[in-house]
DNA sequence: TAGCTCGGACTCTAAAAATT
DNA sequence: ATTTTTAGAGTCCGAGCTAT
């Protein structure tokens, strides 16, 4: 259960909360963040479901929300039920905003491959007084008619974050079967079955800095809400798991039957390295279930190259341009200060 | 070190295919 | 008629170069 642990001393993780998460119970969860330098505490919450009539998750989801870092994830003991998590989905704290494009950029950025925006003479133009020449392109109609093979099938009404219908399920360890299962902890009837139990779980990720990559996490039958109480959908439902992270004041309370770990235990034939924090002597890992969730400093043994789920799209047409001095260009980020040279001409 | 270039990751969306 | 899947076409991030 809980433990009163010595504070850890690790530089505080950002744990900005996602937009698409506000509008769980009134944005007021999760609770407010923890002071600097502590370690946030995890969470469950309801996956956010894309197309959802509420936006909020179907009955019987869960998903499961940790920081980063903080995760460790073992196979649950032989013939327990547990879910998997398609390589290269993001934690929900992880996930970062999708970039936005503006449907068509003015000439000169496009040009210099900067962003642009709606307004014709665009920011960037206007900074950099070429403003004149500030126009929108022609944008090519797509081509008709062009075949396509069959197409495969996917799930639908799911998160198509989640749902990639097919991944590689982690390899099973000798000494058991790890499966995936359904929200109720009913076998999985079928692929469709298993995505919509993957949805219901959350993969995490490492801080970058860490070059760790996603873990896998699994979970124990039975230690899901099985259904989200009539008039409670969109709410933060608790559900039953391990967890480590700094019991209060500098984390949250667990719910009922999680407990917090100081580190994981060791891997069978893969000794864990120390957690981030420097106590990590008092190990008590659960026997509950098989699964296991510490601070860490994200190297992890069962961790996933990270990487960048390319969807295979090979680029696009290439524009060809080598001497055309376009003025201005390096740029930062929109919320950063921009500092572009001055026009050379 | 600041600014520029540009390869390729990401986004947007309309056409093709699949369903209802 | 609708919905879902795919992929063409464009935007623009950010690593690597270049100029100062
Ligand atoms: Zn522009
Ligand atoms: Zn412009």
């Amino acid at each position: 259960m809980t433990t009163e642990q010595p504070k850890p001393a690790d530089p505080p993780v950002a744990y900005p909360l996602p937009p698409h998460f506000q509008h769980y119970n009134g944005g007021t969860f999760p609770p407010p963040p923890p002071p600097p330098g502590v370690y946030p505490p995890m969470f469950a919450y309801p996956p956010p479901v894309e197309g959802h009539p509420e936006g909020g998750p179907p009955p019987g989801l869960i998903m499961f929300h940790a920081p980063p870092g903080m995760v460790y994830a073992y196979p649950p003991p032989p013939g327990q039920l547990a879910f998997a998590v398609p390589p290269g989905a993001p934690s929900p704290s992880m996930m970062k905003p999708k970039r936005k494009q503006v449907k068509m950029a003015c000439t000169n950025c496009a040009t210099a491959c900067k962003r642009c925006d709606e307004a014709r003479p665009c920011e960037r133009c206007l900074k950099y007084g070429i403003q004149d020449s500030c126009i929108d392109g022609q944008r090519k109609e797509r081509k008709k008619g062009v075949k396509r093979g069959p197409y495969k099938r996917k799930n639908k009404g799911m998160d198509p974050t989640f749902s990639d219908g097919e991944f590689p399920q982690p390899a099973p360890p000798e000494n058991g079967e790890w499966q995936a299962a359904s929200s109720n902890g009913s076998p999985p009837a079928n692929a469709s079955t298993t995505a919509a139990a993957i949805h219901a779980v959350a993969q995490f990720a490492a801080p970058p800095e860490a070059g760790a990559g996603y873990y896998p996490l699994y979970y124990p039958p039975g230690h899901f809400v099985a259904q989200i109480p009539e008039g409670q959908e969109g709410q933060p439902q608790v559900v039953q798991y391990f967890m480590g992270g700094y019991p209060p004041p500098y984390g949250y309370a667990p719910p009922p039957g999680a407990t917090f770990v100081s580190a994981p235990p060791p891997l069978p034939g893969q000794p864990v390295e120390a957690s981030n924090s420097s106590d990590k002597s008092a190990e008590p890992a659960p026997t509950t279930n098989g699964v296991v969730i510490a601070a860490s400093d994200g190297a992890d043994p069962l961790s996933r190259k990270r990487g960048r789920i390319s969807n295979g799209t090979p680029g696009k047409s290439k524009k060809t341009k080598t001497s055309d001095k376009d003025p201005g260009s390096e740029d930062v980020d929109a919320d950063k200060e921009d500092s572009d040279s001055l026009p050379s001409n």
